[in-house]
DNA sequence: TTGAAAGCGCTAACAA
DNA sequence: TTGTTAGCGCTTTCAA
């Protein structure tokens, strides 16, 4: 153990890394006989160019396989090129929570499709400093934050922080952060309605309501027991676990004292599926004895038996949402937070 | 429609963007009253600086969240810090795989403890040519490639243009780019063999060959049967579909007239569970009457009912490889293909 | 339509 | 231990 002085700067990262390519304007503009100002404004595409001095020079460039150096015509014009996405890890998620990667793949496409880059990196919750980081070193121009769940706080503090940024999750009271999210309370209470228009009465609710999302979709569940003249009753409710070694044994030990269900709507279609396999470890069966809905729409609960009926959040509009919202931030323009609908999506598990 | 010059250059993404941040080296060094160099010097802990200046240096630079510009620096210096991940899509491949976005997963990890950027970039295959701009533009400094399947011939024509690059998948004869894998015969033969032990004579494999790491699955899948003293039977082979819509009525058609089976090893976890689904709907159950085995261990494989015993691949290690060879790749050394083993990770549906 | 020259923000000889 | 100077590879005035 060395002492360390509080100032010491950081480390750079793994030492010697490769030298940029070495063919560049200045070897195509010896070619062409002309002045690397025409080769910037021939590649530009701009139409300071007489056309047969650009096709020369396009050929001489294809031939040579000369790319303009993105870093160095970056900083000389000022402008950055790419888009930060950072995925804030909770506490006892998993490593590769399948819906924030679906996420991740629809901001790649996204993204690409404007012919941005995307920087994509994953922070734990105390190393979540980083995340300005990215925008503060030049690498990305604004950032799109994933996970906004216990980073609340944190993300109000960051507003006061000047850069482009926008987050995707609920809409809370007193965020001072612009938000792209969809509607967890709509797609709590199309998910229990569901449930009672199929007949369920006793139906569960598993969701840890510490998230913020989770309550929104706890408070749609409410809110549609009440308008089917039900109350909601606390032993019906289950703070579960985010984690699946976890949440398994407390649903089969929850199960055991809550009495007799006939619903069940989760938070995630993975507890969904493990209450599937606790109930039919309890002699249960999906959809007849207990019905059961989930929410994320993830890929597997469409391939699963009995497939996971579910509330699909819009991912391809949320993608182009949080991306329309922090390239207006880039460009010094007003944004502004979007809720967007959710859908109930029927399989077998609520039949 | 407007004509277009086949020499015409593309247009810059999506115009104007952010102007670099304000405060910078010059502002630190005048108010410090010392020069940019040791400013420099400072933040980037060379010990070419008094304790008592770099002090002062690094609390001025707090003070006004000061940030070394990444783009400035990376250019003098000539080193690229970023590395480009790559999916490459096939054909009916979902947009977001579970299996590579968790590969990715396991890659930001990996790169982000060593410092690295991660840029990540989805391509269809027709568009793949991009894939070397990326690393020619100087965005990125070596490329790791996910999905090799349909484009094995591409790499080896890319191995000729000479940039840091590794790929993930199967080791094919006459690849001349290198591989790190996983050992897929071995994956094969392990889950083909459990089945035999556990009973099961009659043992379907539901995969297309047309796809190379499918292919040494199944050659497993018959090198075990062999152990056995059994012919692989063509009719007990299906090449299924990649898509779920598409392979689920296909896997039901088939299923009528291959007779009875007591065994399945399907090439991927979904199609496993889609199996599962698709015997339930023609009487038979798992694991009593079939019992099932699937690959690649994804999240979901352990929440379902019954869940789906699977070959797992080591992505944490793999990441590791990938990220060593390509760095080794920048920076000019060699690189070697690798092979990583394979486990079955038992579970329900083969019990 | 083209070129000369300046400089984006930083680092690294070299000299002091 | 610090400063001076040159220049990374490119774009963009400005002048021709």
């Amino acid at each position: 153990m060395t002492a360390e002085k509080d100032t010491k700067p950081t480390p750079s990262p793994s030492s010697a890394l490769r030298k940029r390519a070495r063919v560049q304007m200045a070897d195509i503009a010896r070619m062409a006989g002309v002045s690397t100002a025409t080769i910037s404004r021939a590649m530009s595409g701009s139409d300071l160019v007489n056309e047969q001095t650009r096709h020369r020079v396009m050929e001489l460039a294809a031939k040579l396989n000369y790319r303009v150096d993105a870093a160095a015509a970056g900083l000389r014009k000022g402008a950055v090129n790419t888009v930060g996405v950072v995925l804030l890890l909770d506490q006892g998620q998993a490593a590769t929570d399948p819906f924030m990667m679906n996420m991740v793949g629809h901001l790649a496409d996204e993204l690409s499709q404007r012919g941005l880059d995307m920087l994509l990196a994953r922070f734990d919750l105390n190393k979540r400093e980083q995340l300005a980081d990215m925008v503060e070193t030049g690498r990305a121009g604004g950032v799109i934050v994933i996970g906004q769940a216990e980073s609340h706080d944190y993300l109000n503090e960051l507003a006061l922080r000047q850069f482009p940024k926008v987050v995707w999750g609920a809409h809370m009271p007193g965020a001072r952060y612009t938000v792209i999210g969809s509607d967890n309370a709509l797609g709590g209470y199309l998910a229990t309605r569901h449930l009672l228009q199929r007949g369920c009465r006793r139906i569960a609710f598993l969701g840890n309501e510490d998230h913020p999302e989770v309550a929104l979709r706890a408070q749609g569940y409410r809110q549609a027991l009440h308008e089917f003249g039900l109350a909601p009753s606390p032993e019906l409710q289950l703070p579960v676990a985010f984690t699946a070694g976890e949440n398994r044994p407390q649903m089969a030990a929850w199960l055991k004292t809550v009495g007799s269900i006939d619903g069940a709507f989760a938070f995630s279609d993975a507890v969904a599926m493990g209450l599937v396999a606790v109930l039919a470890d309890a002699g249960m069966s999906v959809p007849k004895d207990v019905k059961v809905v989930g929410y994320d729409d993830v890929v597997a609960s469409e391939f699963v038996h009995p497939s996971i009926t579910s509330v699909r959040q819009p991912l391809a509009l949320a993608a182009r949402e949080l991306v329309d919202s922090l390239l207006a931030a880039m460009q010094g323009k007003a944004q502004r937070s979007v809720l967007l609908p959710t859908t109930l999506v029927e399989r077998e598990s609520s039949q």
